[in-house]
DNA sequence: CGTCTCTCTTGAACACGTTCAACAACGGGT
DNA sequence: ACCCGTTGTTGAACGTGTTCAAGAGAGACG
């Protein structure tokens, strides 16, 4: 576990710079007005909008970083709601309005552990995605592989789950600030089905990544609640569900079934549009 | 939509008095000591212990139901988050602390509102069940019920469902202190099978029940997320999805697919066994 | 050097959920 | 009457996440 975390460190850059926008009204009753947090979560990258990569504004990176890191350190440590906003400034040095500088919220400092346990899952997967060509092999080690990860966080992954679980949260995985990471978390399922020598139905094969990523989500729920020691529930679901999927999508060429499969790709669409 | 909430605002008394055990313990992490409030929300009912149902502690009950009435006007009228415990006894007419004398914290409250839509929506469906035979027709009724009973609520429910994602909350739906609430939801879509006109696979007949039930939490989830007017996607949800359960169900006789039945219901069950 | 404009930093202050020691009200038991 | 245990009630106080007006630091320009 330590040498899956440790992999995961040193990548603290991000991935695309992806401008979101400061309306960022999500339909609530509360007057939120904030002006968007200088160095906030999703929009850092280029200042005064310019592309510019010059370290100009660096300086405060630092900071940012020393906060996050120690946030992360103490979660570990202590738990997400033992730890206080003051606990997490005093070690680091800093005053507790200075990580509001940085963080919307407490809650935001999550979306960093989100992102390093996102890449740990890419790197965990990868020996089993240039091994295996089976697409039951592959989906079922990439599965073990996002346990195997987010195992270390069990006890308090179940306290911040509280937090994603809110529909408005940027934490949501379905929220337009997170979806960076859900992009990520797509394309590893993505690689598991092109890489596969499985014969898959080519409507089905263009909406599978997503609906693995989607069951993906069901097990991570799964585990979220599941208390048996080590989590063999999740282990044993993953390893009985796979089959099942695995045969499911083998079906999903014959030809009689070819109107059933189309039934349900169409309500999948009809459920995703908003018309 | 007015309907029924109005019928489920008068049918404020309870269903049973089943008496929950005092040991509430969770089997969380933090130190859980508290001495278990006297009017707590599960063990309300019989006092001392004994089955005495004279009302000799029906003092306190005035209050706390003066409390919660209070509170569930209030979060509809400002929402949750927006109404506080102080807002809520001064409009009580008690101190805050007294609040707490009958209700562990401000998510207990939602237990409340929890138990009536619980009972809105065994109202709701009972014409449905009377009327239908049909199972996909039953299943149907009574999921959009479902959805008609807590319309009402979504901007807020949305808020506290937060609170019921967390594992160790008492509000979750698996928590054993929602178990009544959780068995009376299932005894929906027990009446659902039993009373349908379907042939159904005996083992399976056994377990549908249940499954319905996580298929309709799976509904709550979406709906909770759904952002679209009138929730609209939620209704396409069920429609879509109700033939294809109902197929599935009539194909669960045939000989051929016994066997991956079988296996089926044998994940189900190694699953939710814990040894 | 002075000044202006950014980025960054501070810590007191606010509102909230929750706790707790104290007290009031009631209902027997003697 | 008096006491006593239980039930019910109070409001100040604590610790929390979060906000905000104020200022420090660093460069740019004259």
């Amino acid at each position: 576990m330590a040498g899956v975390t440790t992999a995961a460190a040193d990548s603290a850059d991000e991935p695309g710079t992806d401008v979101a926008p400061a309306t960022a009204d999500v339909a609530s009753a509360a007057a939120d007005e904030r002006p968007a947090t200088r160095g906030g979560t999703g929009s850092r990258g280029g200042p005064t909008e310019g592309g510019d990569e010059r370290p100009r504004r660096a300086r405060g990176e630092q900071t940012r970083q020393l906060i996050l890191e120690t946030a992360l350190r103490l979660f570990r440590e202590r738990g997400y709601t033992e730890t206080t906003m003051r606990a997490i400034a005093k070690e680091a040095g800093v005053a507790v309005g200075n990580a509001y500088y940085y963080f919307d919220s407490k809650e935001h400092l999550i979306q960093g552990f989100y992102d390093r346990n996102q890449a740990a899952h890419r790197v965990a997967a990868e020996p089993v995605l240039t091994r295996e060509k089976d697409f039951a092999a592959r989906l079922r080690g990439v599965l073990h592989a996002g346990i195997d990860v987010n195992e270390p966080y069990h006890s308090f992954a179940a306290t911040f789950f509280k937090s994603a679980a809110e529909p408005s949260s940027p934490l949501s995985p379905f929220s337009r600030e997170s979806s960076p990471a859900r992009e990520a978390a797509i394309a590893i399922f993505r690689d598991v089905v092109e890489g596969s020598s499985a014969k898959i139905d080519p409507e089905l094969r263009k909406e599978l990544p997503e609906l693995l990523w989607l069951g993906w989500m069901g097990v991570v729920l799964f585990w979220v609640y599941d208390r048996s020691p080590g989590q063999r529930r999740t282990r044993r679901l993953i390893d009985g569900i796979v089959p099942l999927i695995d045969r499911l999508v083998g079906l999903s060429r014959l030809r009689v079934l070819r109107p059933a499969l189309r039934q349900i790709l169409a309500l999948i669409d009809s459920i995703q549009r908003d018309d």
